[in-house]
RNA sequence: GCCGGUGUGGCGAAAUGGAAGACGCACAGGACUUAAAAUCCUGGGACCAUAAAAAGUCGUGCGGGUUCGAGUCCCGCCACCGGCACCA
């Protein structure tokens, strides 16, 4: 490629325009009650200087790309995808007369700086200062058009202080069930006896009542600590968040992780659980992005139930909700959390399961308890009691990745005891198996295994009885003779056969007791002396006997979710520092305290060994001068993880520079507000008869309008930066309750050879190679030409070569040939230390650009392309736009003349896919002609004109039953009568139906005609 | 297994239910050139036929259906990619 000759001078225009652009900070976005210089081109464009309001400011828009984690490694070709499409996006924005705020920045906390640091001993912000200089250099050299002056990176301790001031304020809040929301913690409200003022006067009363409200408030926090089962990872030294753990493997790494039980910071994103499901109505994210978040909070409708335990007398009848105090009628989770915690403390007088089958619970035949349930030790009787623990051992010492990866073959002991059916009062076994979570539910789950394919599997293989209670609709699979039956065939089956009466009519349901039902169908064999589900529905059968165990005291209508409260510490370095100390009570227990908020920010201490210490403390404890605080008060040393900074950058950079708060008020609600100003674009003189876009009145979206990165974070930075966004807008601190308002993953962009790029595969391009053999405008350009943006396609060196060969033809379109040759030999005689810049002068615009009207077929052509370009830059489709462009200039080569206006139409739409060449050519356009040239940047997009887009003559096409016979010419004021006749006149089209009757005739105006013939 | 997405030339891909394959790559032929590169022009789904063509037939993963007409809508499959996965 290096080989052939240059297309054109890329290689001086592109820095030529990117210094241009920096010295007039050309892409400055402003806030409202900012200073705008007059002799910016915002200010030209908007006729606006000096301090601007926010309602006098035009429409704001915000477009985001996910902030790239600072490799060593540098940008290889597939990460400006992203970038390349919000920069056009930006550029055709702020043509339209929007206030546009593209931003960029640096989340730049993490473990490989740290691993370096330890190797090392070079300081993780050294590192990290390093890889930000190349991603910002590479960055910059394709010229994106980014407001610089917003630049943050995660590691900054003006902007970390705010991340910890964050944490300061989940952890004085909690979450109230009554209205639904985050408060501080002084709204918190205390159980009875813990209400002040207290009733006593006794001195230890009074301390253990003064403590008991501590540990309640703790409880409450949506930052609190909790000793927890936690996945630990040896290679990394540190524990993981269950978003982090994927199949018994670090994510990062995919080093094995372990169950530990430590003493860890948790962030209660269960108490948002509902509101991160339903919430996603309101955004537009792609259906599987959504679906996926769905899968992760995992929601799931049903009902505990209680199993009494046979030979035991229920000490207490209770269930969840009278057990403790509850505001409201459905337990919320942090009820059911604390009511199961307590179950170990209590004796074994029942078991509750939770199910989401509840109308199945004739049929349940067994209990499983998870080997880790506190019960079990209790409930097992002597005889099983050695099988019992030498199951619970070889659980304990298998990882999950082998419970997981064991999951075919079902294993499971018999604990010796019974519990009691509560409907059949049938008397059932208890058995352990490790394919019950302790994690999910309760711990234990009634087993159904007629119509469960987990149970049936454990009942078949230990020979547990199968009591079938529901009937199918429909036959079993293996009962349908044939894909084709139907269902007044259901007689003829053999087997199952039965009939219940639904809305008063019988009908035919199928059942079995050697197969597994899990669909919904009809309740049978469901029947005691008090209740009866028989012939009912599931749905409604649910419903009965939910109603009939509440009660009964003896269950509770819920909801369930898969999501887990976030595990928020790391042991590293390389982190923020929790501004928390601990202190000793008088009682001798520890207990946490927050720092003040005027102490942040609380920077790491510098070490000398970065490892964590020998008794497996994190790093940060090796620093005894930063740890012991004079008062005797220690502080934490665990760090929040590298998630925390990217939950809400996107709102720093609203006011990265803002000293006394975390964004200020007016600035977040006129950038994420939904009732920011309206739009007030100015529609200046038509260059050409052509009318800029004229925004009008329109209301612009809550939060970030467009926000665009890759599929990988979509349960993990994606669900917390939602849930962050919630706190802070409960509180009170931002405007909207979500964040992003469109967002939209970008495809992976594979290597030559069709797989993904990496390094083991030796297939990475770094992006320095293109943009230095065919410069960045054609990078952009081949990066949104692959195909569309969310699909995964394979870059082709030939492929950018195309698009390279496309600007090529641009220039040559515009420039004079002699001149350019002129000009390549002065460069092949000039010295490096020449000046190159100037010798750009020498190349002169085509003589055939002239200030003349255009001809009605130039215009055309010139219109189809603005509407072309314009619907798929709103749509996104980059790459249809770029082929429409193809065409206009395929078009203009075959000019003699080439009008003025159109040429500077033409690099308008260009200018947001090549800004660098189109300014140039732009710039040229406007000198050769004795005219200022305002900035193109912020030129105002063209508007197409429909008239000019009508033809007068239209070629319709003729089909015979519907096949194509020949197409023909006709007026396009051609009638419905018109066009029957031509086309029963074709010559082409006559052999078809000669001799044949005419049935019938389709006309659709303008498209086409069918002659249906007999 | 469940959820989501995608299947169209040699390749990347286009097509509000109305001319399938725009645009680009690769390829072939031609012009320019001492020559090459670059550039410009032309060609192209498959089959059948032919000296060459015209005409014709078949074509959007597979099988059905709706419609005057289906890449597009409906039903049933298959393959690939991504995610989840003993969540009761």
């Amino acid at each position: 490629m290096s080989s052939s000759r240059r297309q054109y001078p890329f290689h001086l225009i592109e820095p030529k325009w990117q210094k241009v652009w920096d010295e007039q900070q050309a892409f400055r976005a402003f806030n409202p009650g900012e200073e705008i210089p007059a002799n910016h081109p915002f200010a030209l464009r908007h006729k606006l200087s000096g301090k601007v309001s926010a309602a006098q400011l035009p429409a704001k828009f915000y477009i985001l790309d996910m902030f790239p984690y600072p490799s060593g490694a540098g940008l290889h070709v597939g990460h400006p995808e992203g970038y390349t499409a919000t920069d056009i996006l930006a550029r055709y924005k702020r043509a339209q007369g929007f206030n546009v705020l593209h931003p960029m920045g640096w989340d730049a906390f993490g473990l490989p700086a740290e691993q370096y640091a330890v190797k090392t001993g070079q300081h993780p912000r050294q590192t990290t200062e390093e890889n930000i200089a190349t991603f910002k250099r590479q960055i910059q050299s394709l010229g994106f058009s980014y407001d610089w002056s917003r630049e943050l990176a995660t590691t900054d301790p003006d902007y970390f202080q705010w991340t910890q001031w964050i944490f300061l304020k989940f952890y004085n809040s909690w979450f109230n069930p009554k209205t639904n929301k985050a408060e501080p913690i002084e709204n918190l409200k205390y159980p009875a006896g813990l209400r002040l003022p207290f009733l006593t006067s006794d001195k230890t009363e009074l301390k253990n009542l003064e403590l008991s409200r501590r540990n309640f408030r703790d409880g409450k926090r949506l930052a609190y600590v909790k000793e927890a089962p936690v996945w630990w990872c040896e290679e990394l030294g540190t524990v993981l968040a269950n978003e982090e753990v994927i199949d018994g493997k670090s994510e990062v790494g995919g080093f094995p992780v372990v169950r530990k039980l430590m003493r860890q910071w948790m962030l209660r994103i269960t108490a948002y659980a509902e509101k991160l499901l339903t919430d996603l109505d309101t955004i537009d994210w792609s259906d599987s992005l959504k679906e996926m978040q769905r899968n992760w909070i995992g929601k799931s409708e049903g009902a505990y139930v209680c199993f009494s335990l046979e030979g035991r007398t229920k000490s207490v009848k209770e269930s969840p909700k009278n057990s403790i105090e509850s505001d409201s009628d459905i337990i919320n989770l942090e009820e059911i959390d604390a009511f199961i915690q307590s179950s170990s403390e209590r004796k074994a007088d029942s078991i509750w399961v939770f199910t989401t089958r509840p109308d199945t619970l004739f049929g349940a035949t067994y209990v499983v308890l998870a080997p880790e349930h506190p019960f079990v030790n209790e409930l097992t009787t002597d005889e099983q009691r050695a099988a019992v623990q030498a199951y619970k051992t070889e659980v304990a010492k298998k990882s999950d990745l082998q419970r997981t990866d064991l999951a075919k073959e079902k294993t499971g002991v018999f604990t010796g005891a019974f519990a009691v059916n509560p409907v059949t009062d049938e008397k059932i076994p208890i058995w352990i198996a490790d394919y019950v979570l302790a994690s999910y539910g309760t711990g234990a789950i009634m087993a159904v295994p007629a119509h469960d394919e987990r149970d049936f599997e454990f009942a078949k293989k230990f020979k547990l009885q199968i009591k079938s209670v529901v009937g199918s609709l429909k036959p079993f699979p293996s009962l349908a003779i044939n894909s084709t039956f139907g269902y007044d065939d259901f007689s003829k089956l053999k087997r199952g056969e039965r009939t219940v009466v639904i809305n008063g009519e019988e009908v035919f349901v199928f059942t079995s007791e050697t197969e597994c039902f899990v669909g919904e169908g009809v309740a049978w064999n469901s029947a005691n002396s008090e209740v009866s589900l028989n012939d009912l529905p599931t749905a409604e059968a649910k419903q009965k006997i939910t109603a009939w165990l509440e009660e009964k005291n003896l269950g509770k209508k819920t909801i369930n979710y898969k999501l887990r409260d976030w595990l928020f510490s790391r042991q590293r370095y390389w982190g923020e520092p929790f501004p928390i100390v601990w202190k000793v009570g008088p009682d001798g227990q520890s207990y946490h305290e927050a720092l003040p908020e005027n102490s942040l920010p609380l920077l790491p201490p510098t070490l000398e060994d970065y490892k964590p210490t020998a008794t497996g403390e994190p790093p940060l404890a090796r620093a005894k001068d930063w740890v012991n605080l004079p008062d005797g008060s220690v502080r934490e040393t665990n760090t929040m993880p590298q998630w925390a900074g990217s939950c809400w950058y996107y709102l720093r950079y609203l006011d990265a520079k803002n000293n006394s708060a975390f964004v200020g008020k007016d600035v977040e609600n006129y950038w994420m507000g939904a009732d920011s100003p309206k739009s007030k674009v100015q529609s200046p003189k038509p260059d050409v008869g052509l009318e800029t876009l004229d925004i009008g009145l329109k209301s612009t979206t809550p939060g970030v309008d467009l926000y665009v990165g890759g599929t990988e974070h979509a349960v993990l930075h994606l669900l917390y930066a939602r849930f962050w966004h919630k706190v802070l807008f409960d509180l009170g601190y931002v405007s909207t309750p979500e964040p992003f308002f469109k967002l939209v993953n970008q495809g992976m962009v594979l290597g030559e050879d069709n797989q993904k790029m990496s390094k083991s595969r030796g297939n990475v391009i770094p992006v320095d190679v293109p943009v230095a053999e065919v410069g960045t405008d054609a990078l952009r350009l081949y990066e949104m030409f692959m195909g569309p943006l969310e699909m995964v396609k394979p870059w082709n060196t030939k492929g950018v070569e195309g698009v390279y060969r496309f600007l090529g033809r641009v220039w040559r379109l515009f420039v004079d040939e002699k001149s350019e040759t002129a000009f390549e030999q002065a460069e092949t005689l000039a010295t490096a230390t020449q000046r190159h810049g100037e010798l750009l002068e020498l190349i002169l615009l085509d003589g055939g650009i002239m200030d003349i009207a255009a001809t009605p077929a130039q215009l055309k052509a010139m219109h189809a392309c603005i509407k072309k370009v314009t619907e798929d830059l709103d749509g996104l489709r980059f790459n249809t736009a770029i082929s429409a462009m193809m065409v206009f200039i395929n078009e203009a080569m075959t000019w003699q003349t080439k009008p003025l206006a159109l040429m500077k139409i033409f690099l308008q739409l260009l200018a947001p896919f090549a800004p660098h060449l189109a300014e140039e050519l732009w710039a040229r356009l406007h000198s050769t002609f004795g005219q200022t040239a305002p900035s193109l940047a912020y030129a105002p997009w063209p508007k197409f004109d429909a008239a000019l887009l009508v033809e007068s003559e239209i070629e319709i096409p003729v089909q015979v039953n519907g096949k194509l016979r020949d197409v023909i010419k006709v007026s396009v004021n051609a009638t419905q009568a018109d066009l029957e006749t031509a086309a029963k006149n074709s010559e082409k089209v006559k052999p078809f139906i000669e001799g044949k009757t005419i049935k019938k005739i389709i006309v659709v105006p303008k498209k086409m005609v069918n002659l249906i013939v007999g």
